[in-house]
DNA sequence: AACGGAAATT
DNA sequence: AATTTCCGTT
C-alpha cells in the first residue's frame, strides 16, 4: 500500500508539483488506488517519467524542443538506461523504449516530429483530458502555467 | 532511425 | 492495460 502512495506522489511530480498537500483522494482517478495486480491498474508510466525528467531540466538525456510540447532525446541509450533502472528492466534500450513511445501515437499522448531525429511531441491538451477526466480546474491551470514554458 | 505486427510479460 | 521483447520492413 505504501508503494501505491509513492506512485501517487510521483504522478504529482510528473506535473511539476513537489508536495502531496492537496488531498490525493481529490487528485487521482480510481485506477490509482487499485492494487498492482488488478487489471487496469498501473504504476510508473513512461510519459510520467519523461515529464519528470523534463520538468526538472535534467539536461543530459532529454530536453524540451522548440515547438509547443516538443522534446528531443539527446542521449537515447542513457534515457533507456534510466528508464530501465526505474522499471527494473536492466536490458532496456532505445529500440524497446521507442517502441513504447510509438504505442503512444494511437493513444494520442505523443506524436512524432517528422524529419527531426529523436524528436517527439506531447499532446498536452489530450493528456489531461484523456488520463485525468476529473481533473480539478485549479490544478489544470497550474499544469497549463507550468507548460507555458513554450508560449 | 523510424515504423508497426506479433507474442510475451507484469 | 501498458509495456517489453523481438524482428522484418521502409
Amino acid at each position: 500500500h505504501k508503494k501505491l502512495l509513492a506512485a501517487k506522489c510521483f504522478s504529482l511530480k510528473a506535473f511539476g508539483f513537489t508536495t502531496c498537500s492537496p488531498p490525493p483522494a481529490v487528485l487521482f482517478p480510481d485506477w490509482a488506488y487499485k492494487p498492482a495486480w488488478s487489471p487496469g491498474s498501473r504504476q510508473v508510466q513512461l510519459w510520467h517519467f519523461l515529464l519528470e525528467l523534463l520538468g526538472r531540466g535534467e539536461g543530459g538525456a532529454i530536453g524540451w524542443g522548440g515547438e509547443w510540447g516538443e522534446f528531443v532525446i539527446r542521449d537515447p541509450e542513457k534515457l533507456a538506461r534510466l528508464w530501465g533502472e526505474r522499471k527494473g528492466k536492466p536490458h532496456m534500450n532505445y529500440d524497446k523504449l521507442s517502441r513504447a513511445l510509438r504505442y503512444y501515437y494511437n493513444k494520442r499522448i505523443l506524436h512524432k516530429t517528422k524529419g527531426k531525429r529523436f524528436t517527439y511531441r506531447f499532446n498536452f491538451s489530450k493528456l489531461i483530458l484523456v488520463n485525468y477526466p476529473g481533473y480539478p480546474a485549479p490544478l489544470f491551470h497550474q499544469v497549463t502555467s507550468m507548460l507555458s514554458h513554450f508560449s
